[in-house]
DNA sequence: CCTCCTTATTGACCACTGGTCAATAAAATA
DNA sequence: TATTTTATTGACCAGTGGTCAATAAGGAGG
């Protein structure tokens, strides 16, 4: 017997995650309850329950989606036609423009202590990361040391870090994140 | 009439604050309650309320007394009979190593989202990055930006933000933060 | 049409959280 | 001793994440 298709009114994943998304992005992921998310939607907190095993879960689905945005958008710097050093340049600006874009999810995808959200992130980070360092090997004139990467990624990740906890987008701190990144590119 | 004068068997700020220490080090901030925190002392959680505010306060009052630590630990190192390239060096490693080894301190201190236990912190943080800022400035030989001091603190503090999350202790990645450290030298 | 089975949903329930507060015990003062 | 100040308690509140038996709703087979 096949499944039973679902009806139009029945909740479907995509639509908790889309109400989780928007509550996620507006007040992180401490300050939403899964009782909020429920009323939202209209529906039983216990229900969610049903479609996702735990309130971690039903972030790291959220959170898979987003690493691969962030891929895409270091995927669509490196295509573009530029000078090899102006794009390792747009290279770490993008990255500061994801974080402190989506900070909510930064905070889980690079910045959670929780375990039971960071035992779900397996492969996302590792993706991303590899994208990055692999992007700043070619693209940086010199042979640069698999350390040395990591390090100017740490170098980063701190300047994100930092900015999530005073800034609300990456327009507001732009001119210095290209500042970091000139920076930074002095060691590479 | 003067206030009166507390009884051995009585609770001070004190005996709450060791109690607190040990358990918000050993567990961090968000995964130690009040009630805890009292069956630790043998009383009930509603008296810590008499001496503390709320949990963030009681929290606060433990971090301001690490930033002291931070900044006679930096004093310390200025202090020493050294070349001024290597007191630098050890300046930024001592940044990383404190870091490391008062991982939930840090987190408040740098790392906290949490609006309640931010708003509490004023001075100690500008105090701190005052004397590392300083040193730094000081240290180097060239003329140096403010802004350039500032972003290679910002790298200082990816390092550790990061390692926060997979280390117990600065010895685990000593190495990586003195390479950190020289990488960083590089810069200024 | 009527079973039977799977799927979805509900809301009571549990143990927990941070925080408040009237009642009260105990010590210091007058 | 009587009064005032200080410290402590535990019931209480509104909220949390999570579980689960009961139930409703829809499809499949007869």
């Amino acid at each position: 017997m096949s499944p039973r298709k679902p009806v139009q009114q029945e909740l479907t994943q995509d639509m908790i995650m889309d109400a989780a998304r928007d509550l996620f992005v507006s007040k992180g992921y401490q300050h939403v309850s899964m009782r909020q998310i429920a009323k939202e939607l209209g529906c039983s907190h216990g229900t969610l329950y049903y479609h996702f095993k735990n309130k971690a879960e039903l972030f790291y689905e959220l959170v898979e989606d987003h690493f691969v945005l962030l891929n895409q958008r270091l995927q669509e710097v490196l295509g573009k036609d530029l000078d090899e050093r102006e794009k390792l340049k747009q290279i770490l600006v993008a990255y500061i423009e994801f974080g402190l874009n989506h900070q909510s999810h930064y905070e889980i995808m690079f910045l959670t202590k929780d375990e039971e959200v960071r035992n779900l992130l397996n492969q996302g980070p590792n993706r991303s990361y590899e994208i990055f360092a692999q992007s700043v090997a070619r693209l940086s004139g010199k042979k640069l040391k698999v350390q040395e990467i990591w390090l100017l990624f740490l170098s980063l990740h701190g300047f994100v870090t930092h900015y999530c906890r005073y800034v609300n987008g990456f327009e507001e701190v732009k001119d210095l994140a290209e500042a970091h990144a000139d920076f930074l590119l002095k060691l590479i």
